[in-house]
RNA sequence: GCUCCCGUAGUUCAACGGAUAGAAUGGAAGUUUCCUAAACUUUAGAUAGCAGUUCGAUUCUGCUCGGGAGUACCA
């Protein structure tokens, strides 16, 4: 049981023997105290005024007096207005490191036959482009969710669903058909998806040619874009996809092939994975199944023009269209298809989409819609809605040109990392091979704690210039904290220091600081679990590894020479080197072992 | 027009309704005979505005001003 847990307990018993009210444990304010007062925890005591009809600093002082009295973990108080800080029985918090020490998986939770199976989909990449920051940020945020989830003991599927049908692909398609010449990603010495993306912009180029050409001779900006020969062109493809067209099929297998040849690439070295990948393509007639289903039981409605709608505005919202006039499918047509699927594959108890917060909406309806379909997680699936990655100029626009490719930005995170690392000599006296790993895990562990460092939810800046930063608030600084412990416990075996055992002190204020800190991992990974936030895991992180350099720079580790006092500095740092392996690992994070 | 989200140091980010609003970076000033200076120590600097609820508001409510997103046959 942590310290919380028990002080919190206290502080109720306390309450209930003093003033006769019975209080939750869960209900009890309690935060670390700050620095300028003496104690480790601070109850905050003002919910209990109205119990104790006495002014605040009385009641503080009348609990504190009860702890102090009959908690062993009490050791003494002090109350300042309605704030009662309490110091800790030394010796407890050396029984809280060995406690911490001795279990490798604390604050993890395993899952049991009886946990609940949790789906997360993320990614959700089209295939005429490669992928983008935005998907980086989306495929971290995902990914780091379902590690977090699985340390608290749910059973997790990371799915993706992979857009790979619609005008979009056409339009790459009969790019390459036009001008390609035969070309391949091996011919052309490129990764498949950007050997598409530049077709698609090669669509694109051409296609405004011509609808500037067709307005040029006096069409209207609408008329020309809907007569322009080369759109003519894709939408017959794409009537000729849905029509199952071998030729057409054929050529689209073959590309689609060369883009997820190079996500895969991708993906692996973002280190980001999953275990059932869905396509669009083999679950949007399910959706019009299911649709006209609903159509049956009186879910939705058909209008003169032959489309299907449903009619939301009970619910608060519009009316939304889910079959258009000539039958085709939607986007909402095709989710609705895929969780069919889904639910038919798994049991899913819990389903979490990973999608920016422009689609809020979208998933507003689909949650409605799902509902009245009759899936029994539709009302309550979480749309983890993260914000948009900005640039300095604005929003990333992938026809102005100012998309950051996630390829690019991975191969310059690296390099700057291993620039960085040379310059300040840390590769001397390493192979090739280690020099590639370090910088390797340096910069990508750079990119993914700036992304996850921010609340999911909020919309971030990302300067490329600047934001390749490695001092500070950052990864490089949690992994150099990382590599530091290491390198001195390193030592300690070099010099055959066993720390095992006799390290039995009472701990000065700084090093109760971190042991404070380690015990709060549980804590932490359970409300980033509850309210899907890898941002709590990484701010945490970072306080801890704050905290332990600090300790380390004031104090002496091997060269004290109080056997038991090394002992229990080199235990801690032993423990803090643990835990930041883990949270940084609930980040898709790894920690060089030197750098 | 309507709906939703967001406004915190120069900048990028924190803060279950709790004490004097924290960090980082940039600015200024320091610390290498010593376990890794990608570190550490000083220092200046912020809640967009106006009301309300409360013992207490960055946080909750309303309005104003700014920024972003969505809005029925795009995905």
């Amino acid at each position: 049981m942590s310290i919380d847990n028990i002080i919190a307990q206290a502080v109720c018993e306390a309450v209930k023997s003093l003033y006769g009210v019975n209080f939750e444990p869960e209900s009890i304010t309690l935060q670390s105290t700050r620095k300028e007062f003496e104690g480790n925890l601070t109850v905050v005591v003002f919910p209990f005024l109205k119990a104790s009809h006495k002014p605040a600093e009385t009641t503080a002082n009348e609990i504190g007096e009860y702890l102090k009295d009959n908690c062993e973990a009490v050791k003494s108080y002090n109350a300042i207005k309605g704030f009662l800080n309490i110091v800790v029985e030394p010796a407890f918090w050396c029984n809280m490191l060995k406690h911490i020490a001795a279990d490798p998986d604390y604050g993890f939770k395993a899952a049991t036959d009886d946990s609940e199976l949790v789906m997360i989909e993320y990614s959700s990449p089209n295939t005429n482009k490669p992928l983008h920051l935005g998907h980086v940020r989306n495929n971290l945020l995902g990914y780091s969710l379902s590690l977090i989830m699985k340390a608290n003991g749910y059973k997790v599927v990371k799915t993706n669903i992979v857009n790979d049908r619609g005008i979009h692909i056409c339009k790459s398609m009969l790019a390459w058909e036009k001008w390609g010449n035969g070309i391949t990603p091996e011919k052309a010495g490129k990764k498949g998806d950007h050997l598409i993306g530049d077709f698609y912009v090669m669509f694109d180029k051409h296609y405004k040619d011509e609808v500037k050409q067709l307005m040029a001779e006096g069409m209207s900006e609408d008329e020309a874009k809907e007569k322009s020969p080369l759109m003519v062109e894709a939408r017959k493809m794409l009537q000729r996809w849905e029509a199952g067209d071998e030729e057409v099929r054929s050529v689209w297998r073959m590309m689609n092939q060369w883009v997820y040849d190079g996500f895969n690439e991708t993906y692996r070295r973002m280190g980001v994975d999953f275990d059932k990948i869905y396509y669009e393509s083999e679950t949007y007639l399910e959706g019009k199944k299911k649709v006209l289903e609903g159509l049956e039981k009186g879910i939705m409605y058909r209008k003169e023009d032959g489309s299907v709608w449903a009619d939301l505005t009970a619910d608060g919202l519009d009316h939304k269209l889910l079959l258009r006039s000539d039958g085709t499918s939607v986007y909402m047509t095709q989710d609705i298809g895929t969780a069919k699927l889904r639910y038919q594959d798994y049991p899913i108890d819990k389903m979490i989409y990973v999608v920016g917060n422009e689609q809020n909406y979208h998933f507003q309806v689909l949650s409605l819609l799902l509902d009245k379909l009759g899936f029994k997680w539709g009302k309550d699936l979480v749309h983890f809605s993260y914000g948009m990655v900005e640039l300095p100029e604005g929003k990333m626009k992938s026809r102005e040109g100012t998309v950051v490719d996630a390829d690019d930005l991975m191969d310059e995170m690296i390099r700057t990392a291993r620039e960085t690392s040379a310059e300040l000599g840390k590769l001397d006296g390493c192979s090739a091979e280690e020099a590639d790993e370090i910088a390797r895990i340096i910069g990508l562990g750079a990119l993914k704690y700036f992304l996850l460092k921010v609340d999911p939810r909020k919309n971030m800046m990302f300067n490329p210039k600047e934001s390749i930063d490695f001092n500070g608030n950052t990864g490089p600084f949690i992994q150099y904290t990382y590599a530091r412990i290491r390198s001195l416990l390193r030592k300690a075996a070099e010099a055959g220091i066993d720390y095992n055992s006799n390290y039995d002190i009472e701990p000065s204020e700084k090093e109760v600081a971190i042991i404070q800190k380690i015990a709060d991992f549980a804590q932490v990974v359970s409300e980033a679990g509850k309210t899907y936030s890898p941002a709590l895991v990484a701010n945490y992180v970072y306080d801890l590894a704050k905290e332990y350099n600090q300790f380390y720079h004031d104090y002496s580790i091997l060269r004290e020479e109080d056997a038991a006092t090394r002992n229990f500095r080199l235990k801690l740092s032993e423990v803090t080197g643990n835990i930041i392996r883990r949270a940084t690992g609930l980040l898709g994070m790894e920690v060089p072992e030197r750098m």
